[in-house]
DNA sequence: TGTTTATATGAATGTTACTCATATCGAGCT
DNA sequence: AGCTCGATATGAGTAACATTCATATAAACA
């Protein structure tokens, strides 16, 4: 068959095996099973006569077909999105209002850059960040005090919906050269007798200790410190342990400043999400924020993996 | 619904209804039903919520939607096209040879410039093309002579490939202040003691008589001419009457040198198809000049349609 | 050499795109 | 008006295809 049947499914699939690294990866991203990829890439590979990706190499890698078509992809898919940004204008109209608050502190880390792209594509639409912590985040959106809140929790309440970001896993941090160092994960018991060095939030708020701690029923003392860079400082001078997404330390951990280890043997995930009120949902310039956002962390922020839990 | 499930066969659906000027056209051209048109047509427009096309007017006009969305398939099915040309290189190599032979006086008007577009996209071909009248040309097929045919009949022999190019109309010409040019067509008697001028080739070749006239008893007196213009001329000098393709006469008609009328109330239809080896069937480059032809030629060909005979 | 992780494959299922048949609509005619 | 013709719309049935589920195979790691 010459008359090929390409579709922009074909090129999105490329797109995401080659930036996921995987089938598996990419068929998360895809909110599809690692199957429906597989079968999906053979029947374009057939379809085409020629075959995409390398099997069997680790990282797997693209054939010269597989480059030429993942060129087309980055070519042609950023013009099909853009369109479509276009016609939700014209739907929608291309100015709003988007006050945003923020339950994380880490999260102004990956939010400011996805906000400037955010800003280069929806001129119209005002934006601002509200400052200080708040006790309940979500609830600012009924109050008509915020437009769109970042937490970590989706507990269900009336007028408003939830749309999943991503998993990022929180990594225990520790001096270099601590005995601890030496494991490969840490267990609950290991922070005994250590300081643990967090934000100011309460405990209930901390992954860490809501999660993992309390159940094994230790309970370290606290420092708290308000910036990142502060706590880094205090882990690497021996003050206490901590525990930060690993996006947040990943700059640190290249230079060799702290020394960072898994929280249990499979990590400890958290994850994100954007909570809106549900009027909001059907607004363009909204539901392309959440878009935006999302894009923009799974290429910016190394370790992140979809969110699991459904909103 | 806002993550919409665009496309490229929406791109192409709306690039083809535009072009055809309605959607039965397009049908036509995509060879789909007029249904399956409307029906992807609609789904389209309900997920963008957003209608595409003016509904209820003549010619079809698109709504601002509608021309963004052009835009988009403008810009991006050449890109898409490109790809898969150059994946059609990596697969068989990008050279060959193509001697084509031509059956149809008029048909080096159109083939030239596809020709020359051809030879942009597969600089590796080699292209001639085969001069002289021949009896039988799809034999040089099978002689080895010659490795594409532009014929306009599709007999069945063993080893030969057809596809369908597109379908055109004879039209009558006369002087534009001859009696005949009062009616809107012509039927056979009217030919009836005219002279019918003519290229050097035999009565069965000609459409005209062999379709038309022949069947109802006429049998004219013939003049032959070897060059379009020349058969021209002579009808505009009243030495008798033609038939020739719509698209070879547009320009001419524009000048109001001559006059054409149609033969009979729907006209007179022929098509052109292109022969070739079947074992070349499966050669990149032999199917991608099929299609630069095909897209050519209703790029640039006044009043063809597809070809509805199956090859 | 088992153990884990990633990819492949076959059969069953669900979801679409498509066709067929028919209805509706609008423009041009008498 | 009413009629006819060409074009578009629509509903129901079908065919084609994408996706899942369950499982097999293969590679990577200790």
């Amino acid at each position: 068959m010459n008359v090929t049947h390409i579709e922009l499914r074909h090129l999105r699939l490329l797109q995401a095996v080659t930036e996921a690294g995987g089938l598996t990866a990419a068929a998360e991203r895809l909110h599809l099973t690692q199957s429906a990829v597989s079968h999906q890439l053979k029947a374009l590979e057939d379809a085409l006569g020629l075959p995409l990706i390398e099997r069997a190499t680790r990282p797997l890698g693209l054939t010269a077909a597989g480059r030429r078509l993942l060129t087309l992809a980055h070519a042609a898919l950023p013009q099909v999105d853009a369109a479509l940004r276009d016609l939700a204008k014209l739907k929608d109209g291309d100015a709003g209002e988007l006050r945003i608050a923020v339950e994380c502190h880490t999260c102004y880390d990956w939010l400011m850059p996805a906000m400037d792209s955010y800003r280069d594509v929806w001129p119209g639409v005002e934006l601002d960040l509200l400052g200080g912590f708040q006790a309940d985040p979500v609830g600012l959106l009924l109050d008509g005090r915020a437009d769109l809140v970042i937490t970590s929790e989706t507990v269900p309440r009336a007028g408003v919906a939830y749309a999943p970001l991503f998993g990022f896993e929180m990594l225990a941090l520790l001096p270099p050269d601590h005995p601890l160092a030496a494991k490969k994960w840490l267990l609950p018991a290991d922070f005994a007798g250590h300081t643990l060095i967090t934000y100011p939030v309460p405990e209930d708020r901390l992954d860490l200790i809501r999660r993992v701690l309390a159940p094994a029923g230790i309970k370290p003392a606290r420092r708290e410190a308000q910036l990142t860079v502060a706590i880094l400082q205090l882990v690497a001078s021996r003050r206490g342990l901590a525990a930060l997404p690993a996006w947040a330390v990943a700059p640190y951990l290249e230079r060799g400043y702290i020394a960072a280890r898994r929280i249990g043997k499979h990590g400890l995930w958290a994850e994100l999400h954007v909570a809106v009120r549900e009027a909001d949902t059907a607004r363009a310039y909204v539901a392309d924020f959440i878009e935006t956002v999302k894009r923009d962390s799974f290429a910016r922020l190394p370790g992140i993996r979809p969110a699991i839990i459904a909103p």
